[in-house]
This record gives C-alpha cells, structure tokens and sequence, in this order.
DNA sequence: GGAGGTTACTTTTGCTGCGGAAGAATCTTG
DNA sequence: CAAGATTCTTCCGCAGCAAAAGTAACCTCC
C-alpha cells in the first residue's frame, strides 16, 4: 500500500471525521471541527492529492435545490482499499473482506481443526490468498481473538485456544506480506461500532454482548478503556442473583451462568432432560413451555438488572447490546424493560438501548476496522 | 478583585497545573504540559506580573543537593485571596473560608430557621460579611445545595428546601457585591476532590457519599460528568438485595435503605425499640450487640456489592468513600472487602479506594473550589 | 579559588498552522 | 442578464510553538 502517513492530527481528524460520517462538504467540516473554512482547503488538498479523499461526483441526491454556489461534498474512495478482518473461534476462522468504510463485500469461513499456532497462521495466510485473488489492493488485515492481546500483535494468553504469548501478527505478516492488527474481539468490535456503528460520535457508550459468554467495552470520551480483564470470563463475576442457578461456567448467579447461551442450555437441559438449542428454547419460552419460560424469564429479569446497573453507574448515552444471545430480546424485553424500571429512578432519563442481531462475521468485521484504524489512520482514537 | 482573567489556554493550563500541583519549576512544568522550556519563559511572565505566580522564596526543602543552577520553584500566592463556600442544609447552614488552594482558614455555622430564599440570602451575606471582615481579599463565595442547580445560579429543584428556580446567586450576589458560584453539593465536592483530592490527576474517578443520603459522582477525562440525577434520591434505586430491609426513605434492599445513617437508625429502632445513634450502632455493632451487628454487617456487605459493581462496570482508578457515614468502613471494613472479592474477577485489578472521614466543612470547601475554578480560572476543566 | 561541568532559565529566530478578509466560482431568483 | 446567495480559494498577518544559542547559578575537582 502507498503510505499515506504520516497524517498530521489536523489532517487525521478530517479523514476520519469523512470516513466515519459520510460525504461532506468542506464547510460542513470547518463547521464540525470547529476550524476556519480557508483551513478546510489547505488541509484537504494533500489529502485529495494522495487519493485518500475524493470529490464526490455528484451525490446523486442533490436533494434540496438551494441559493449559491453547490457545496462540494468530499469522500473517501471506499471501495478503492480492501480490508480483511478475521475471528478466531475455537473450531472455526471466519473471515470477511470490507471497504475502507467497513461494508463487507465478501464471507469466507473455515474450519479449524488445529490450535498450532504456525497451523493457524497457515490458514489464515491461505484464506487471505483466497480473498485477496478476489479483492484488489488489500491493506491490511485485521484478526480478533477472544483473550489478552498485547500491543496489537501478541496474543498474551488465550485460554479458548491455549495460547500463551503468540506473536500472531508477526506469524501472519511473515505468511501474507501484509501489515497485521491483532486485538482481542471484543475491543475490535467496541471500536468498530464506535467508529461506524452504534457508538458514532458519542461520548460515553457500552457495548454489552451476550453469546457463549459475556462481553463488555466501555467507551469514554470517544475513546475504548483499555482493560486487563477483557479475556473471556470477566461477567463470571458480576453476581445479579446470589440464589440463581448454578452452572458450570460461571459463579452461582452470576450474569455468566444467568445469561450466556451455553449456561442457559445447562439450566433447561438440567431440568428436562432435553438438550435443546438456543432458538428452540426461546421458541418454547414464547410458546409458554414452563421450563423454558422460566429460564428465560430469568435471564431477562439478569439482562434488566445488568442493563440498569449499568446505566445508573456509567450513565452513557447509549448501550450496545450484540452478540448471537440478543433474541432474548424479542422474547423477553418485556420482562427487560420491566427489571430496568425497577432498578433506575424515575425519573432518570431512559437508557438508550440500541440491539443489534450479530453473528460471527460483525466480530470479523470488528477486527477489520482496527486494521482500518491502526493501518490507514495511524492509531486509535477519533 | 483584579480581573486576571482572560488566560489563553496554554496559560491557563500552567496555571492549573501550579495550582493543583504545588510548586513547580518551570522545566517541570514543561515536562508536565509538554512544553518547550522557552515557551514556558513566556507562558509565566505574564502570569508572575499580574500576581497570580510568584517564583516561591527558596521552598525550604532545598532537599537534594543536586548540580547545575537550581530550580527556581513557581507557585500560586495561595493566600493573597480568600474564598468563601457554604454548604446549606435544611437546618444549618455551614461555611468556611479557603485559600486560593483550597485550604479551610476558618468556619463559621448558623442554624437556618427559615427557607424563605430571601431569608437565607441575608444569612448567607451576613456570614459572608462576618467571614470577609477577618479575612482579606475575599475574591468570590461557592455555595454548594441538595438538588438541581441550574447554570452556575439558579437553584432548579431543591426537595429538602422545597425550592423551585430560585436564583439564589442572584440574590447573594446582590448582597454581598461578590460574585457567586451556586452548584449542586455532590457536584462541588467532586470537583473539590478532583482538583484537591483524591481523585488529583487521575482520569476515571467515582466518588461515593454514604451520610444522610448517598452520592454519586463521576469523573471521566479529568472531568466530572453532569447527571440530572444528581438531586437526592438518586440512589433509592439500586437495587441490592431484592429481600433487603424496607426502611421509610428507599425502594426495598436499595442502597438508600441499607447505608444512609437515617436508615440504619430505622432498622435498628424497630427491631430493638431504642433509638440509638449511628456512633451508638457502630460501637453495638464493633462490640457484638447482635441486632446492631446484623444491621452493620449487611451494610457493609451492600457496600461492598455496591464499590464492586462501580468497578466492575465504571473501571475506576480510583474511588472516594466520603461522607458523615463513612465510619462503617472502620468497623466492618473486612465484610467491605469480602463483599468486593465475591463480586469481582479474581483477577482483576484491585479497587483503588479510599476512605475520607468529612464533615460538613468538607461540603462547604467543594462549593468554594467550585468558585475557584469558575472564577479564577474561567470555567471548569483541568 | 578558579576551571570545567551541569542544570535552569532566557532570548532569539524561524516556522507551522490558524483565522479573517477579500476575491473567484457557481448556482438560484427575478 | 443582473442581483443575490453560498461555497470555495487565495492571501495576509499573527499567535504560539520548537530549536538553538546564549546566560545564569550552582556544583565538584583540582
């Protein structure tokens, strides 16, 4: 890749402020940056120069029909860089190819039946010779893993796949030629919502996610806390219920054991003696099955408790919840929004709660953006 | 008083770094606010002649006798100006007078026989005169309320002094001739204790009060966030035991019912019938009188749930317990902390916290650091 | 007690990057 | 086509910074 760099911080910030919020004019832009409109010119045009920024031609919707002369929207050349973001599982790579704006334009998955780390760089490497044959210009590549990730390139330690101090970035970049991101899933997908999706230019926001287990970023100032519990098994201890249901992953109850997709499983399995999936248990909870209902009762009861807390302490201006558990939502946010109300005051302004269905390959995408944002733009923040 | 102000930013900055950091050199200041030592020449000289700086006079401590020309040590001429803070409650009215650097020089307290907002604005300009005849230069007065503040001036709400938009700054400031600084109490002693205190330098600070009521203060990025909660109440709502105590003045099991002072007299009364002071249940409690040690127990255990939930959610560096009831933590101090590790991931980082015994001196010295920063400085932030 | 070293501060110089004002470009309206 | 509106560009001046060179104040060692 061309390399931009180095940006200064007024240049970065106007190339992310186009990147994140779409085509704008270079008024627009003095007015959102709070700068003068002759800075605007001055600082856009090395970044038109080196192909990063275009005029947009013609946004099509030149929508209301006003005095003066036309502002000139500018844009990013979104589809002119490709980004490769992966998730590790335990028993699957799931890769996705994404524009400079983080749209995915192709899926790839793969299963992984080995945890050797020289094995996973290998399929790595083949699965981005894969897309990349089909996807020109490849900057980057982004790879999210649930546990500890150091300095975007080592994995510290990952107890999902027995990982202990795995320079995985280097391992790639050695494989594929390409610069690497490594960082753990969570993080990459708090960024990427906070850059692109739900957390778009809001101070304070949570991103919670209820899946195989519990994942929570927290986003203050524009920017992700950094913090060391992020490997998985953080919501082992967040005790919503003391005499709730014990089972094998988390502490007795615990927002792990209440309300994680495997623990939930346990709990309705325990007591009938059916292994039922994730979907059939939430069907039968709406259907009325007993059993059903009252496990899910409860974990919408914890998700309420969780989501109240939450927003009392942290009061921010909106909370992400994502991840393949969110059907509780549909089934049980009644029973959500009733625990909320009698954990807030009433008067406290209503939590922004915002639900996004995700699957695998958000979380790959997440790993992109931190490509994204380390690679194009030269570190985080924004 | 002389009119220092405007600052420019950067000026600003060095001033606030004197401030708050004690003496400095210039060539540590420089490190401090990235800096080069030239622009620091600059950035003081104006500071040193219009008096707010002076090169401190050889700060005894010549310490370590270290080579090369000696560091000339700049500090604020912290007692050339007074400021004056009150702290009103429904029945006194507490006040003191403080350096520019926030250190209480005297106290003076009146009972409050009438809620009468003009009532109160006499008082409040007869204590001042009284305080500023015996001290010097008094450069403005902070006062600090329970409830809603709007704006610096005008007291929106106020439960315990069934106020409504009473522009009290207004009315002192007519009085007194000074200029007048209204805030919400919690909001002023965050502010005090971020500037002066515990939460000096730091970046992610919570506050908890435990006395009449609970407070909750939050300081993200060195700066305090505003919450329309802030008005007592706030914390009737968290839910920490579903089958805790019912007491007149919370929801059931909240942290209202289980902590604050008045709530803790109520249990114990109407399980022993005698009415007991809250020094009187901890000492019972310390002494293994059983009632006062099951009401005491569960409130540490409530605490200790509460200062795990904040850091589990909020990833403090560091939270303030202060407030009247702060002397639980001297006699269930160990319940605190168990309840903290069974909310928290063994792993996880231990809570920074801190106690802070303070009375209601302290509460009328955050309304008087709330002057100093609007007053002195232009505006909050640092 | 002077030479040389070390550190703190000051002065000078030059540059970056911003705001503001004036002008050019390009549209709509009458 | 002229007038008005709005956006963008050009140009100028200036605030504020870093870098470098100079000065001051202290030390230690000989």
């Amino acid at each position: 890749m061309t390399d931009w760099l180095p940006l200064s911080p007024a240049e970065r910030s106007v190339a992310i402020e186009v990147l994140v919020h779409g085509p704008l004019s270079r008024t627009e832009l003095a007015r959102r940056l709070n700068l003068s409109q002759g800075s605007l010119t001055r600082l856009t045009k090395p970044l038109i120069e080196s192909g990063l920024l275009v005029e947009a031609p013609w946004a099509g919707a030149s929508a209301e029909a006003r005095q003066g002369r036309p502002s000139q929207p500018l844009d990013v050349v979104a589809e002119s860089w490709s980004f490769l973001g992966f998730k590790i599982t335990d028993e699957m790579v799931y890769g996705v190819v994404t524009s400079l704006r983080s749209d995915i334009v192709a899926r790839l998955d793969r299963p992984l039946t080995s945890h050797d780390p020289k094995y996973v760089a290998d399929l790595l490497a083949a699965m981005t010779a894969e897309l990349a044959g089909r996807h020109p210009a490849v900057a980057g590549i982004g790879i999210g893993v649930g546990g500890f990730v150091r300095e975007y390139a080592v994995v510290g330690e990952s107890p999902y796949l027995s990982w202990r101090d795995v320079p995985l970035a280097g391992l790639v970049r050695e494989r594929t030629g390409l610069p690497v991101v490594v960082e753990n899933d969570v993080a990459a997908l708090v960024e990427a919502e906070t850059w692109f999706g739900a957390g778009r230019g809001l101070d304070r926001f949570v991103v919670l996610t209820i899946g195989a287990g519990i994942g929570y970023g927290l986003v203050l100032g524009g920017r992700r806390v950094p913090c060391a519990e992020e490997d998985r098994g953080f919501g082992r201890h967040w005790i919503i219920d003391p005499l709730g249901p014990l089972t094998p992953q988390g502490e007795r109850g615990s927002a792990v054991s209440l309300l994680t997709i495997p623990s939930i499983r346990y709990q309705v399995r325990a007591a009938t003696g059916r292994d039922a999936s994730y979907e059939e248990i939430l069907a039968g909870a709406a259907a009325g099955e007993p059993m059903a209902a009252r496990v899910i009762g409860e974990a919408g009861r914890a998700l309420g408790t969780l989501l109240a807390q939450i927003a009392n302490f942290v009061m921010p201006q909106k909370i992400l919840l994502a991840g393949e558990g969110v059907g509780l939502m549909e089934v049980a946010g009644d029973t959500v929004r009733d625990a909320v109300r009698a954990h807030r005051h009433p008067l406290a302004a209503p939590i922004g709660l915002e639900t996004k269905v995700s699957d695998f390959h958000d979380w790959a995408r997440g790993a992109a953006v931190l490509a994204i944002q380390v690679l194009v733009l030269g570190g985080a923040g924004g």
